[in-house]
DNA sequence: CCAATAGTGTCTATCAGACAGTATGTC
DNA sequence: GACATACTGTCTGATAGACACTATTGG
């Protein structure tokens, strides 16, 4: 530990400056009903928030981020992905705090101990602080991964067929598809089982398997 | 300042608490002799790194990053642009320091007063921390934005020939192009001017500026 | 055989990339 | 007129989107 490194050209430490305090935030998405929703909380003031969390000195953001959703929403998180740092002067009016958007996608069966309110994200309330923004950069971030790959949040458990698959991708994207260009897009990154689905009407559909990541 | 918002369900104020210390990175870009080098700086030490700064409590990351420039290399940016948070517990060894990685671009003419080295991106020297990394993203980040539109972050000043524009392409890039298919990939964010360069053999070069903002 | 759903052949429009032509200036 | 450079018509191959056809099951 070099004391030196801690002092700036005018010979001040660190401690010397008054900080901002950092924290995150995280836009917790999940399908329900065929819709894309935002799990949101209810502060002491009424107004509606996405949970978050001050980042402790030896804590990692991810650390935080799953902190911040067991604690507020009493939710266990996946993999909380980084969006942006807001950082604006007057953001939060207890002091500053620089805060890093986070988004997880998480499967409906995750959220059954849930404290909060899941919302369609096409119907936000009113929100606290950049909230709103940081839930259309999640939406944003997600919609443009499912477009590429299938599934790749894993809300769906494997083998499953196609259309259902499909499904996930329409409430995801908030958008029909049509089943063919569809198919032809998802083919490349899936799996094809041996076994198909029974007890269906009509031709039984294939089940698939995401791809392995042995292959590219 | 409702002071109850600033503890935590056990009840401690945030000032209770450790925080990790908030900084800034910049990877600052530039074309010299049609290659894209990033401006290194060399620490007391001997290892070279990417110019960085402590985040006041008064200053956004933007007014950092400025900072950081003008103190560190002397140097004048335009828009720093985030990339990503390093925040791993062991980056730094003088303690817990998370960081805001930057990007900028800037015309070679604003590096005249500079102080550290231009190295090209494709021979980086051994960098501290992460910085390769962050190199590599601020990189990636140009490139992409240097495929969608002419010249976005203005390296050029206006107006200029189709083949000026593609000599700066080729260098953002790191390859050759060619320039029928760059000049219709160009095209539709370009206005054209009536004058054409003079002095020249062969045919004039139309002069072209970038589309005002008035056009999507 | 019929109903219903899965899966596919193929047409079209678009676009990137490339070649080789035409246009228009200097000397 | 020769030459050099700017600009463009057009071919090709890849790809997304859409339509309508064929395939395969349960009843």
């Amino acid at each position: 530990l070099s004391s030196v490194e801690w002092r700036d050209s005018a010979g001040h430490a660190l401690a010397d400056y008054r900080r901002p305090s950092l924290a995150v935030d995280v836009a917790l998405l999940t399908v329900v009903d065929g819709r894309l929703r935002v799990l949101l909380h209810e502060k002491h003031d009424g107004q509606w928030s996405l949970p978050g969390r001050f980042v402790r000195i030896d804590e990692t953001l991810r650390d935080a981020a799953l902190l911040a959703l067991r604690e507020k929403v009493g939710v266990t998180g996946q993999e909380p992905e980084q969006l942006r740092v807001f950082d604006a002067l007057d953001r939060d009016s207890r002091g500053r705090v620089v805060t890093v958007a986070h988004v997880d996608l998480v499967p409906e069966k995750l959220l059954e101990t849930a404290t909060g309110e899941l919302r369609p994200v096409a119907e936000l309330p009113q929100l606290a602080f950049h909230h709103r923004e940081i839930v259309e950069k999640a939406v944003e971030r997600v919609r443009a991964e499912y477009r590429e790959r299938p599934d790749p949040r894993r809300l769906l458990s494997e083998p499953f067929t196609l259309f259902e698959l499909q499904r996930v991708h329409e409430a995801v994207l908030g958008e029909r598809l049509q089943k063919d260009t569809f198919r032809r897009r998802m083919l490349p990154g899936l799996q094809e089982t041996d076994t198909v689905q029974r007890g269906t009407v009509g031709k039984p559909a294939r089940l698939f398997q995401r791809h392995p990541p042995t292959n590219g």
